[in-house]
DNA sequence: CCGGTTAGGATACCGTGGCATACCCTAGAC
DNA sequence: GTCTAGGGTATGCCACGGTATCCTAACCGG
């Protein structure tokens, strides 16, 4: 007889989710025994939890009390500059090491992208599974697990940058020159149309923020 | 009243240190309770120790058992690859972003260096100090925590490759390399004098583990 | 009368102990 | 020789108590 908790998952995942979806934004406290009762478990696997999340700097504590990071400017300047340096790594071992399935796994995922022009959510997340296989096209196991820390640290965001006009439709140029490099071999060319990607997703979001400054005021 | 405990860390820096000094060694296999009755706590803080490890992959889990992590020759070539990049990456934004304090205590740390040639455990524990320096240097947040999380990965490696003969002369030369073009402030050279640095470092790994292949046979 | 300091209460975290469960290993029977 | 059943063991969870910290309010000094 199967539970009709939220979720099936471990408290981990759980609370990571949470913060993904934004039930918790950056600046947000948790408390261990709000979290126990809303996820219906103790507080022990909520506190192993919080602590593996606070290893991974999506919590910071504040006092005694853990609080959700946020990222300020320069923060999320040294996250896009250490995600574009691992992602251009993953791009030039993809070229030299993925196999042809991998290659048409790729390709197939941008016939996905495509379908989704104008849908960010769905865009959204197509987008890290494309990323997510190139990162594994790269064969290199610690390379991966470095980037499946740097995309949580993504989490943080609340906006993603495809939702912004136009940038859609440059994602998926790139996303194109990205394969098509990983395909013919060519190392170089791939590292540095990953890397130029990121890059222009990192100006986009910057733009983004500057006009939401802007509004505001 | 301070109590005689071994260390008066926490049970995640205990277990860490008794994983670098060598007290557990990959493929051993961690025990709640043992470890409990070891360092004289509970097994929840333990328990919640071995998880953070975990996530650090430094422990794998075997059916419902965790054991320390060994590196096979796959592992090592990948661990070294994303090493090579991410110190590089650090040497660069040393060289563009270092105080000139921190290029006169990378100076000082080089000083020590030469003091201690010949003295492989103490030219280990320097050359930490030393790559934690750059990376300080390098004033980006995630990447000290991603490299971090690199070395400590490291600590799965029994020996220091400033062990082998000559390997330490030939280190502190690198060293100095690496300090001149970061003093120089040229980011391209020390980027590459740092990934050399890795290289030399890996290859010098890799001799000496084909040695002691060798003479176990 | 206002500001700073201190003392007290409350809150939330950390660690301990114990219990249930799931898995593994072994021994016995077919 | 293989399959099954039973016991043992380690893990996962929970409830509770101690303790350190934070907030608040009252008191004292200026």
């Amino acid at each position: 007889m199967a539970e009709t908790k939220p979720q099936m998952k471990d408290a981990y995942e759980m609370i990571l989710e949470a913060i993904d979806v934004g039930v918790y934004r950056p600046g947000d406290r948790l408390v261990e025994s709000e979290l126990a009762v809303r996820f219906g478990v103790s507080r022990t696997p909520i506190r192993e939890a919080l602590q593996r999340l606070e290893t991974q700097s999506l919590l910071t504590r504040d006092g005694r009390s853990l609080i959700v990071a946020s990222l300020d400017h320069n923060q999320l300047a040294e996250l896009y500059a250490v995600r574009a340096e691992l992602e251009g790594l993953a791009a030039r071992l993809a070229a030299r090491h993925a196999a042809p399935e991998e290659i048409r796994v790729l390709n197939d995922l941008i016939e996905e992208d495509r379908a989704l022009l104008g849908d960010p959510a769905a865009l959204s997340r197509a987008n890290r599974r494309f990323h997510k296989q190139i990162h594994l096209a790269s064969h290199n196991r610690f390379l991966v697990q470095q980037l499946d820390l740097v995309h949580r640290s993504m989490a943080l965001l609340a906006t993603t940058s495809l939702a912004v006009e136009g940038r859609d439709e440059d994602a998926l140029a790139e996303h194109e020159r990205i394969v098509t490099a990983i395909a013919a071999g060519d190392g170089d060319a791939a590292h540095a149309a990953l890397k130029e990607h990121i890059s222009k997703a990192f100006e986009t979001r910057l733009k983004h923020d500057a006009a939401a400054v802007e509004a505001s005021a």
